[in-house]
DNA sequence: GGGTAGTATGTGGTCACTCACTTACTTTAG
DNA sequence: CTAAAGTAAGTGAGTGACCACATACTACCC
């Protein structure tokens, strides 16, 4: 047996490569603009194989929704199921892992989420407003942990938290500034959160 | 001479309707989406006569740039520039404006930035980069004659402002909520001008 | 030698845009 | 006043490019 083969089980395989792929194409270009044959150059095969691992355009793009929800939105909930944290030191470390998934995936979720809001899938359209209801959901019940917050409803707290990261998002995608971004993830995030949070 | 004809010379004519028609075509559907045989439907008319009022899907698009850029920027310059109001004063007035736009629109300012920042269209990238520059440029002026901005330096500033509209778009247009809409254009805009800013 | 991954080559449909021609007005010349 | 000329707006039938997906065949590996 040849033991010097490393299998590639764990590291899986096409598929994750297929995944990987796309979502650099889409980091760069988009939802609107993602073509098979971009993807299919990229991985380096043809159309026609791309088809053996995904059956449609559709399975690759939510697939890539899978991505990114594990990405932005699981580490979210670890962060609020982490009861050695004050509410408002969730708050400050979730808001901080928004903004860095918006740096390093350049704008993607905010981004995704609004090309997605009008996709003709209407399977990616329910997906998205899940991911968004989710983490709006889990700020507002923070919020409600909380002792003061400003005389913010938890929902109202919820939208305003949610728009740092989507203002940088816009801003940086069409203004890259990586100094005014650095300001933005580290003391102005920090706050942004003692302003709104007790 | 016939005073009673009424001349719809101020009021202009194919061209606008073409553009009102657009407008509420991408404001239901949103960019990507858009087919010339969509806008001729809505129009009353067949594709081919689109084309004597415009050269290309591009220059209706770039139109309609201008249209939202009327509606949005305009009155944000005119708030900005009127002395009777003090720098505080002029920030809640431009931002209501902005949510009232965000809200009147189905969120189409902050779902155009980003849907137009992937377009293959270069004018339409530069022009959106502009409009944001402006934006954040009015924004940061204001912040600047401002008294205490509570540490925030005034770009950031600017880019916390945006934050609100940009996350009340996102939440509004996936989950609709008209009671949480007004009461972020009203009390929860006012509370959050009075936190960062004096 | 059978299954998996791949290629080469379609195919049907859609899209922005074109073009020859018509229709309804308006302007102008006699 | 009228007929000829000019023009703005529109029609309907393309056209070529592109795209997601399909089908037939092949190389490779246990």
């Amino acid at each position: 047996m040849n033991t010097s083969r490393n299998r590639p089980p764990l590291a899986p395989p096409r598929k994750e490569e297929i995944i990987d792929r796309t979502f650099e194409l889409v980091r760069e270009r988009g939802f609107a603009g993602l073509r098979m044959r971009q993807i299919a150059d990229k991985v380096g095969v043809t159309e026609g194989a791309l088809y053996r691992h995904f059956p449609s355009k559709e399975a690759i793009l939510l697939a890539l929704v899978d991505r990114m929800e594990g990405r932005l939105l699981a580490p979210i909930r670890q962060i609020a199921a982490n009861s050695d944290l004050s509410p408002k030191q969730k708050l400050e470390e979730i808001l901080r892992h928004h903004l860095l998934t918006v740096i390093e995936t350049r704008s993607l979720p905010i981004l995704l989420l609004s090309e997605a809001s009008f996709s003709e899938h209407e399977e990616l359209r329910v997906r998205m407003r899940r991911l968004l209801s989710s983490y709006l959901g889990i700020l507002e019940s923070i919020a409600r942990e909380t002792g003061t917050t400003k005389g913010f409803a938890p929902r109202e707290l919820a939208v305003l938290l949610l728009g740092l990261p989507a203002a940088v998002a816009l801003t940086q995608r069409l203004l890259p500034d990586e100094a005014l971004a650095e300001r933005l993830i580290g003391p102005v995030a920090a706050q942004f959160i003692g302003l709104v949070a007790e």
